[in-house]
DNA sequence: GCCACATGCGCAACTAGTTGCGTATGCATC
DNA sequence: GATGCATACGCAACTAGTTGCGCATGTGGC
């Protein structure tokens, strides 16, 4: 299970609370692997019967007690054996390229209007990547060592969001809307 | 569930059997929704108990019997609807990218392996694309109005190929790996 | 005083998808 | 004659992920 390992490396980084970890699936992490807090309790459960974690209650003021989670050595262990399995090809899962080919059994104005949106969905997360590239990265020449992953990770967001807008305006054009419109 | 819209868009364009789909979802559907055989029989039979779709038991000789899976009105009425709901953002799942997000502690060249293998699916499909593009369109300037979704829904798959092997080239670029030995 | 929101945890019930297996026929290859 | 592959269907058991709900506290706004 990849989610799993997905927290592992989000817990390399840092320790963290299962709410935290829900914060960076809804973020950074997130990026390139989503997930539910329900989802993110469950596993982390699991995980810690397995000792792949451990965790240590920390009493707030203000505040409801919180459970940080840190990883064992068993933990680092699975993590890094992890990079060594081979990757399976990328599972594509388009909803939107469904409706682009029920196109002439459908309602054309509303896959416009789906498309429109995607075209707004990429544009914002774009805009997000940059201001991360920016903040983070302000020499892209010279990234850390340590942080090369990360920047990478970003580079290929970056990447597949702009191929993704390219792409929504591409349709645009051939389903005949209106430049002005767009 | 858009697996049901996948086979309902497959079904609109031709009725087929179980396993005839299960092998369009290898290929042309499959660029951008996976389906097992078995998920997809699993599915037709609760589609043919919603009265979706429904079948017609053909006798073949030299094969075994085939099941061959039409659509119903209700079916045909579900798809138009669903060319109509919203589409929710895209949900992005990349194990290439936990990897390399868990460089730092794991094993380099064992990342770099797995971004060669990924290189290589890019540039295998990107050729399966291209050939498709030359056998379906010849003429990109003028594709028939009935096959601009599908024409489309290629042309996406191309730029996500491209876009997908540039990124493998960035990143085997900036983990040092000579062009020779790409 | 009430309502919304953030922090923090989680269960229960469900749907979706995977993995492994089983059944049967016919054709081609070694 | 055995082995493997293509055609054709499916069940059973499992894992993964979603949806909906519940509980508790504190802060800030109207």
């Amino acid at each position: 299970m990849a989610l799993e390992h997905a927290i592992l490396v989000s817990l390399a980084e840092r320790s963290a609370s299962g709410y935290e970890l829900a914060r960076r699936f809804d973020a950074s992490i997130g990026n390139f692997w989503k997930a539910s807090h329900q989802q993110i309790y469950k596993v982390l459960g699991r995980m810690e019967a397995d000792r792949l974690v451990e965790s240590e209650l920390i009493a707030q003021d203000g505040r409801p007690d919180k459970k940080v989670y840190a990883l064992t050595a068993d933990g680092r262990a699975e993590l890094a054996a992890f990079t060594t399995t081979p990757t399976g090809p990328e599972v594509l899962r388009s909803d939107l390229a469904v409706k682009l080919r029920a196109l002439p059994f459908g309602d054309r104005d509303a896959v416009i209007a789906s498309v429109r949106q995607r075209h707004a969905d990429h544009q914002a997360k774009l805009a997000d990547y940059e201001a991360s590239r920016v903040r983070f990265y302000p020499d892209p020449e010279h990234v850390p060592e340590e942080q090369l992953g990360a920047w990478l990770v970003l580079r290929g967001g970056i990447r597949a969001e702009q191929a993704g807008l390219a792409w929504c305006e591409e349709i645009l054009q051939a389903l005949g809307v209106d430049e002005a419109d767009r």
